[in-house]
RNA sequence: GGCGCUAUAGCCAAGUGGUAAGGCAGAGGUCUGCAAAACCUCGAUUCCCCAGUUCAAAUCUGGGUGGCGCCUCCA
């Protein structure tokens, strides 16, 4: 498998540090409020990475944090009048809701900032000792000059990074590039005890001190959004290689920005959407899909015309689904024809198309557009009147396997049953049978009020929800 | 000022040296009692513009134009 690395700005081959075993560390979100669609991308591009890997038969670790300790969680329990934990505590909740409702799997651990703070404060000491931090009036500064290589990630001298840079007014830094690793508390924010004082952490540090606890000193794969390649991984990197001698992470993933009808999203522009907004709009499951319309390095445009686009699609998807599942049950018994077998023969090239697509720096738009020509091969061999139930249950098997890898689609079996409705749909049978179409548009239109769409097919009628 | 990304049909979006995937929308047809779903057919003689390299370029090089990002604790 290739992927992008943005530390050498070329494709390379995944080579994991262990055989058949990946360590993966992708910055989560600060819960201070509901994640936003923007968030959504790295979290559904790098699950379906995950997915992608266990696919593949690796064992992999994935671990995403929660930053519950920052600027912004303690701005918002100030103004409800609470502490900082319970903020956290509620929007974790809601994250989970979220990211379940978009197929993300949970992480192999989802650690907490101020769970972390004895190994925060080791590597802190730790860079002391070695020169690379110091500390002022409580406050623990990164000393970027000390770190030679400082600017390998977003490829930038440090003496451009440094022209631009703002020093604030009052700063205690020794340059303007330093960087906070500990903030010394203020009065009525929540604080740690440390040998500098009580404080808190800084932002940065919580990813290299949770990485090296769960994962180890060095890593697979760190991901993230391209707007944190600098400073944060940036910084990351600078903390933890300083502190531990070693490379911290092999591949550094980042997937570029999710635009609102063309425009960057932003508070101020009024363009800013929840994920629990859109998919009350839209559903969770065609916000996913849409993501994976695109390569995770480009560009993704937001807008109302793609969301529907991207249902309309995910609907000719589960149609696939339904299908399939109403003939395993009502399809002919037997075994596959001839002619399914030839249709059979050819899915293992699609499997591959597939995978080709995902091992191409996880090129997921390509990888949709070989399921979708699955979908064609199976619409077109399972639309006769003879099916066979052994025909559907090996197409619904291989539809489930690569939508699965991607979390789309109706790869689990809904529970449908219900014996009003199985009642109508006979005596509309019945209906017909005696030519009395207008009793049988009659019934149909009854269940259509009730949003039941009926379907008729050589093997029975077929109803869903719509 | 520094470092990058990007421009492909009405729309979304792959393809990065060998003659334009896939999806949405649209038109016609088949099937159906009528529907629905599905299937078939139709759509870029062409990939922002100009020049160049090559037997061959959407794909490489140079120039131009448009859009966007990072360099401010934003995914």
């Amino acid at each position: 498998m290739k992927l992008y690395n943005t530390l050498t700005r070329k494709k390379e081959e995944f080579k994991p540090l262990e055989e058949n075993k990946v360590k993966m560390y992708s910055c989560g979100p600060t819960v201070y409020n509901y994640f936003h669609i923007g968030n959504a991308r790295p979290f559904i591009m790098f699950d379906v990475l995950r997915r992608y890997f266990e696919y593949r038969g690796y064992e992999v670790s994935f671990v995403q944090n929660f930053t519950d300790i920052d600027d912004k969680v303690i701005k918002k329990a100030n103004e409800e009048g609470t502490t900082y934990d319970v903020i956290a505590e509620r929007y974790i909740k809601e994250y989970f809701t979220d990211a379940q409702g978009l197929g993300i799997k949970e992480a192999t651990v989802h650690p907490k900032a101020t769970d972390n703070i004895d190994e925060i404060l080791d590597i802190v000491k730790t860079l002391v000792d070695k020169g690379h931090a110091y500390d002022v009036d409580g406050d623990v500064y990164f000393r970027v000059r000390s770190f030679e290589p400082y600017g390998k990630l977003s490829h930038q001298p440090l003496d451009e990074l440094e022209a631009g840079a703002r020093i604030a007014v009052g700063e205690k830094k020794e340059d303007p590039m330093d960087f906070a690793l500990w903030k010394a508390a203020k009065p009525g924010e929540p604080s740690w005890t440390s040998p500098w004082g009580e404080g808190r952490p800084g932002w940065h540090i919580e990813c290299s001190a949770m990485a090296r606890r769960y994962l180890g000193e060095t890593i697979d794969i760190h991901s993230g959004g391209v707007d944190l390649c600098f400073p944060h991984h940036e910084n990351e990197i600078a903390q933890s290689e300083a502190a531990n001698g070693k490379p911290f992470a092999n591949y550094w993933l980042h997937n570029a920005f999710l635009n609102i009808d063309n425009q960057k999203m932003s508070k101020s522009l009024g363009n800013f959407f929840t994920v629990r907004d859109a998919a009350g709009v839209y559903g969770y499951d065609a916000i996913r899909f849409f993501m994976l319309s695109a390569h995770y390095r480009s560009p993704l445009n937001y807008s109302r015309e793609s969301l529907e686009q991207a249902k309309a699609a995910l609907e000719r998807l589960n149609t696939v689904f339904k299908n399939l599942r109403f003939l395993c049950k009502n399809g002919a018994e037997g075994d596959m024809l001839e002619s399914e077998q030839a249709s059979d023969a050819k899915l293992p090239a699609l499997r591959d198309k597939f995978c080709e697509a995902m091992d191409d720096d996880m090129n997921t738009a390509d990888a949709v557009a070989a399921i979708f020509e699955a979908v064609r091969e199976i619409n077109t061999c399972a639309s006769g009147a003879n099916v066979t139930k052994a025909y559907a249950q090996k197409a619904l098997e291989f539809m489930c396997e690569l939508c699965g890898v991607l979390g789309i689609g109706d790869t689990e079996e809904q529970s449908s049953g219900d014996e009003a409705i199985e009642a109508l749909i006979e005596a509309r049978q019945a209906a017909r049978k005696a030519k009395n179409f207008k009793e049988a548009d009659r019934i149909r239109d009854e269940l259509k009020a009730q949003g039941i769409v009926l379907e008729d097919t050589p093997q029975g009628v077929r109803w869903h929800r719509a």
